[in-house]
RNA sequence: GGAGAGGUGGCUGAGUGGUCGAAAGCGCUCCCCUGCUAAGGGAGUAUACCCCCCAACGGGGUAUCGAGGGUUCGAAUCCCUCUCUCUCCGCCA
């Protein structure tokens, strides 16, 4: 959420970042600088009659101690009325309150200036693109390969559990453990400490990291001990210090985190979704940074060279897009996203999303750090996939395929796999 | 799942209804003295929010002793609910 302050002080710009992500409901923003007066009011006013109430207390206990009982049952008269009315102030208090929280969470992150201005994905920006896009030739689609190798298979996964939760089969179980670990390993070179951590999560924490109010849809929920599997890593671990104030010295603090990710997609379907295009689980080695703010936009920019780095380095095509402010997400400040080209669809599939969210999520979290005048600060929070496997996985599968259906075994990972080619008979 | 014990500031740890946001010690910061090592003295040292000008400095107020609610003029202290930790039993990789 943002600072009320800087809301009820940049109100028109505010609502213009609400506009440009597409959030028609500017009005919201004068609804809370309203609410919130109201509020600020009401707790002054309420403050005041505390104190006069403690004051009065603690005078009682004096006349007590001296033995003046009438004098004290005098005070106690009047504070009793006191009583009454700071109750009823505490109420409308509450409501205030409650309103005001929830018409905070209802405004999004505001975008940097930096971000092209656009509603759709069609205004998204192409800041970069790597290698070449391969024709689409003999070339058969990841899912047509995989089932024809018995490599993947859908059909007992949806036995098992449902669709768009595959088991993995032999070699390409292998390849995308060999995937995950060349990058841990890389993130590990680049100073990331590597995080195992809860694959389900409690409210707070989605609350944290804005899956909820905005996004609850997307995850599944385990209601009988109030959990929620986790859409993606960095929920856990961008809430891993939630609560905390850090030492400015330990500021970047890098994490990287392999997990499987959970998510209900619920409207999905079609011909965009087959194989891996799209599943309800799935694999993703997760990086999150917590930043002083000074540093947030560099960061991102090293974010972004670092994720591109690892599909370079796996020497698969792809384009970097700078996200438009209407196809950038509610909580992100600037976002872009990696796409990898798959030939045999003719299409980019996004294998990694890298955002900055400014202090959006970390005021939520209240992830502070110590500054040099010694004042806590809100940090800044950053994420990026590094990468999303299924996707890779499929690019791999497309881009690396044989005429004989076999799979090269793309160099760096061969010394995971211990084989130069899968599949070859 | 059952039984019991317990959650106090950065840490240790007092405090069982009144001037307690909280003794003391440790740690940390600054100052003074001393001046090899060591030691001594003083001051400061939680967080959030509100107000004083939506700035800085400074000042004032409120809330917070695991969380929420209740009793009371007054709660760290009494009552209720929840939660977490520890011990024992049960179950189990």
């Amino acid at each position: 959420m943002l600072d009320v302050t800087y809301i009820r002080n940049h109100a028109e710009h505010v609502k213009e970042g609400m506009r440009n992500k597409g959030e028609e409901n500017s009005g919201i923003v004068d609804q809370l600088i309203e609410v919130d007066e109201e509020w600020r009011s009401l707790v002054k006013k309420t403050d005041d009659l505390r104190s006069e109430s403690n004051t009065k207390a603690q005078k009682i206990g004096e006349l007590m101690g001296q033995g003046k009982k009438d004098e004290a049952q005098k005070i106690i008269e009047y504070t009793s009325k006191l009583k009454q009315e700071i109750k009823e102030k505490e109420e409308k208090l509450n409501v205030l309150k409650k309103d005001r929280g929830k018409l905070l969470l209802q405004i999004p992150n505001v975008p940097h200036e930096s971000v092209p201005v656009g509603s759709s994905e069609e205004d998204n920006e192409v800041f970069k693109t790597w290698g070449t896009p391969a024709e689409n030739d003999w070339r058969i689609p990841h899912w047509e390969l995989v089932e024809e190798q018995g490599w993947i298979d859908f059909e007992r996964g949806a036995k098992v559990t449902g669709a768009g939760f595959p088991f993995y089969v032999g070699p390409i179980a292998k390849l995308q453990r060999a995937l995950i670990n060349y990058f841990l390993n890389k993130a590990g070179e680049q100073g990331y400490t590597e995080l195992q951590v809860p694959y389900f999560i409690n409210e707070d924490s989605a609350r944290g990291t804005g899956q909820i109010p905005d996004k609850e849809d997307m995850m599944y929920e385990i209601p009988r001990d109030e959990f929620f599997a986790i859409p993606t890593a960095e929920v856990p671990v961008t809430n891993f210090h939630r609560d905390e104030i850090l030492q400015k010295e330990n500021l970047p603090l890098k994490y990287v985190a392999y997990t499987p990710c959970w998510r209900r997609e619920a409207g999905s379907y079609g011909k965009d979704v087959r194989g891996l295009n799209r599943l309800h689980q799935f694999d993703k080695v997760e990086l999150v940074k917590m930043v002083h703010p000074d540093t947030a936009f560099d960061e991102l920019e090293n974010l972004r060279e670092y994720a591109e780095s690892l599909l370079e380095e796996l020497n698969i095509p792809y384009r970097t897009l700078l996200m438009c402010t209407g196809d950038m997400g509610f909580t992100q400040t600037k976002k872009y996203d990696l796409e990898v080209w798959s030939p045999a669809q003719q299409r980019w599939l996004e294998v990694s999303s890298c955002s900055n969210f400014g202090s959006f999520q970390a005021r939520r979290m209240m992830l502070r750090f110590r500054n040099d005048e010694g004042d806590t600060e809100i940090l800044h929070t950053l994420n990026g996939s590094g990468l999303a496997l299924p996707r890779v996985l499929a690019a791999i599968l497309e881009i690396y395929q044989q005429e004989d259906s076999s799979i090269e075994v793309p160099e760096v990972l061969q010394p995971f796999m211990g084989t130069e080619t899968i599949g070859a008979e």
